[in-house]
DNA sequence: GCGCAATGTGAAGAACGGTTCACATTACAG
DNA sequence: CTGTAATGTGAACCGTTCTTCACATTGCGC
């Protein structure tokens, strides 16, 4: 990741590009792609129509690059979490507090992941949710593993095939994060992971 | 309900109105509100947009009425099962049931529903969700309130807060209805319903 | 059959919004 | 300071789509 050997105008476009982005972010994870018009959006990010039209091909490209940089973002971050050391408990705590961790610090992106993310994205021809879906895919398998191993090893009970393991606890944190979204000081997501994990680790039936 | 004292006009207006709905459900569940226009609507349903007009006051209006009708029916499905007979097992697996039987038929309007549900729906002004949220949230107090009782009862270990115990198997099984979506015969939605329950009255851990 | 009211029709109106491009402004080398 | 290239601008264009409404068709009582 060589940084410096941008002269100062390509720093500077960068920036412009970046100014461009989150104006965009704001006006579309409030009011959704199709209600936000590129003029909106030259007047918040104060630049004028054509100026976007130099750094973005089109309203969908300026849409797409902005999701794919989401997506890379969090896709970092929760791979390095995934893959990180330790057992298979602290690697799923692990897993509930960076996923929440990385939502809390992108709040006003959060509502546009998720609309891109679950239900039917509509926003878009197509192609760009796919490379979305391919990267929780990703994150879905490892999360197989992580439970997989645990299985094999004895530490987890079989309740339920790791793969849905897996989907029911992607479901559960991002559910949780929805309610923290909706009243945040009413449900906070919580500080820690075993609020949720208990859900998986406990059962409700026995002790 | 007295629906004999209709005249037979009333009653074919009624069957037009629905022609317009199902044309236009599945056209918006498979394209999205605004990748869906009049025309295309008035050609599936074989009338004239002015017709339409007739009948709808607006596009808006139109596509209101389809989630109003649709949560109605849904809501009345749901409520059924969480208010029916049964200890809290049964009633929680009559739930899971429900569900999936009512989303399996109505499989075009689900993608719409979910579109709605999850994530932010930014196809209507305003309002349109708040209602549909409505009745989802009463859903969930209902099986708070059960999840409450078997608590209460020495049934079931306090492993959470009621209440995020059923967002959290609202969230499951909402879950395991995408997987079932996206590939069907890959992730059947399950025949018992204690597969997805047991992931809640299990535990990961001890036995 | 007749005539009126109810219903159905779709071309035209109006508004909106994405995109373009000729021009203005700025940056910078010589 | 000058001239040219790079960059920034936004009015105008154009296609799309919602909505209206004057007219056509149908239904029905007499």
């Amino acid at each position: 990741m060589q940084e410096e050997i941008l002269s100062r105008r390509e720093r500077e476009k960068l920036w412009q590009r970046q100014e461009m982005l989150t104006a965009a972010i704001a006006l579309f994870s409030e009011n959704g792609y199709h209600n936000v018009s590129m003029s909106e959006i030259a007047k918040k990010s104060e630049f004028a129509i054509g100026t976007l039209y130099k750094f973005f091909k089109n309203k969908e490209d300026l849409y797409r690059s902005i999701n794919i940089e989401l997506s890379e973002k969090f896709d970092e971050a929760i791979t390095e979490a995934l893959l990180g050391t330790g057992d298979e408990i602290e690697r799923l705590q692990n897993y509930v507090k960076v996923k929440g961790a990385i939502f809390m610090d992108n709040v006003s992106v959060v509502r546009l992941y998720f609309a891109e993310t679950r239900g039917a994205s509509f926003n878009i021809k197509a192609g760009l949710d796919i490379e979305i879906r391919q990267k929780i895919e990703r994150h879905l398998q490892h999360l197989a593993l992580i439970f997989e191993s645990g299985i094999k090893k004895g530490r987890f009970q079989r309740i339920a095939d790791p793969y849905y393991l897996a989907v029911s606890l992607d479901s559960l944190s991002s559910t949780f994060l929805h309610l923290w979204l909706d009243a945040p000081e009413q449900h906070p997501y919580p500080e820690d992971p075993d609020v949720i994990l208990n859900i998986l680790f406990r059962g409700l039936l026995d002790s």
